[in-house]
DNA sequence: ATTATCTATAGATCTATAGATAATGC
DNA sequence: ATTATCTATAGATCTATAGATAATGC
């Protein structure tokens, strides 16, 4: 299953150095935590400053107000989503990769790198509605990787079957987003395919897109 | 669309009388409308109050806390959701029906009558998690769903050429949920399939299950 | 007589700031 | 000298209650 076209892809995050820096780095990775396992309106000011080992004062120090530190925490995520995208969708890192390579590394890839990660909570979180700009920003980003990965497919639809490859691509595309998804344990719906470990959950999945593409031998 | 097993089918919602049940009827119709739009905690028992048209001491006459009234909203929603479970999923509504003519029925109903209501963002809210016994109530409720769904299925695994037919049942349970909910505009993901009509989704949603199950004729 | 509703407010919680103290780097 | 941090608290917001007033039904 590692053999892929994504293989030895990694979430991409930066480091730091000094003082400032490093309360400043203390509070995105403690206030990114809290947010994404509480929520943004369940998580005080006064719980990310203890978490991060800081004062409040500290905290306002670094951010003009706690909406300011979300921001910060969910752009930081979303600088980390373009360098991955970037390297992700590059069509150079998947040359000669079939339409099979390309979907199978993407499952893979979100399910053992993302999935459970606070990264994919935040970025999909309802908070974000309440800032219109950031979400605007967010769904940009998002919508970049829908788009890179449409044109991995539309590069290859010699190999689809279905009748209408475009149609068909479009619903690959959602298709792989909403079943990664379902496997997170934040989705509050029993699952049946619970007690599957997730090598059959990707088969199955994989299974699905395969035959509903209908794709050819090449 | 309509003529399938599933069809007249309506979510069950019943009715109250006098003075004192009418604030309380106009109490959770408002919380509920409100709690759906914008969260538990995003929505003050004052704004409820304004809404419902009556006193915040009204509120607190009814309701213990606010905890109780979100509780009270989504058990009332428990509540019709297994009435409707139960017609929905009764073996006699499905006589003569196959697999196909089942999940097309699902997949119309959850389209045509869940996505966008207030009921299906409330069933599916983080909120939950803040009261775990509310919670498990939903889960089973959602968990007998799931069971029906997966019984009418496996009475019909004739029609399944897929390898694995009792795999590929629990596969699907999961596949038709996460399908339907991606329908949703509560999902922070930009859509591919956006300017697809419903009926064009729905087909394009049915076509992969179908190929996946490897359905016979009869 | 009892039940439902209202207005006004006490108490709790949380954000953000002010002012004092400690650390850093030219 | 400047920048970062701390403690303590003012101000805002929200929940829940107390006490007074109005409506209901035997």
């Amino acid at each position: 299953m590692s053999d892929t076209s994504f293989s030895e892809l990694r979430w991409m995050r930066t480091v730091q150095q000094n003082r400032s820096r490093k309360t400043q780095g203390a509070l995105l990775d403690a206030a990114e935590r809290l947010f994404a396992k509480q929520g943004l309106d369940e998580t005080s000011v006064t719980e990310i400053a203890a978490e991060a080992e800081v004062s409040v004062g500290a905290l306002y120090h670094h951010f003009r107000d706690k909406c300011a530190l979300y921001h910060a925490v969910i752009d930081r995520i979303r600088e980390e989503m373009a360098a991955t995208n970037a390297a992700a969708l590059d069509p150079a890192r998947h040359e000669g990769a079939s339409i099979k390579d390309i979907l199978r590394g993407y499952i893979c890839f979100v399910i053992e790198e993302l999935i459970g990660s606070p990264v994919m909570q935040l970025l999909d979180s309802p908070d974000l509605r309440g800032m219109p700009d950031l979400l605007t920003r967010i769904l940009e980003q998002k919508a970049e990787f829908n788009a890179g990965l449409a044109a991995l497919l539309r590069a290859r639809s010699g190999e689809i079957g279905h009748p209408d490859p475009e149609r068909a691509i479009a619903f690959a595309v959602d298709y792989m987003a909403a079943i990664t998804k379902w496997r997170s344990h934040h989705v509050v719906w029993p699952r049946e395919t619970s007690g599957m470990p997730d090598e059959a959950y990707v088969e199955e999945a994989l299974r699905a897109v395969y035959c509903y593409l209908d794709l050819k031998r090449r």
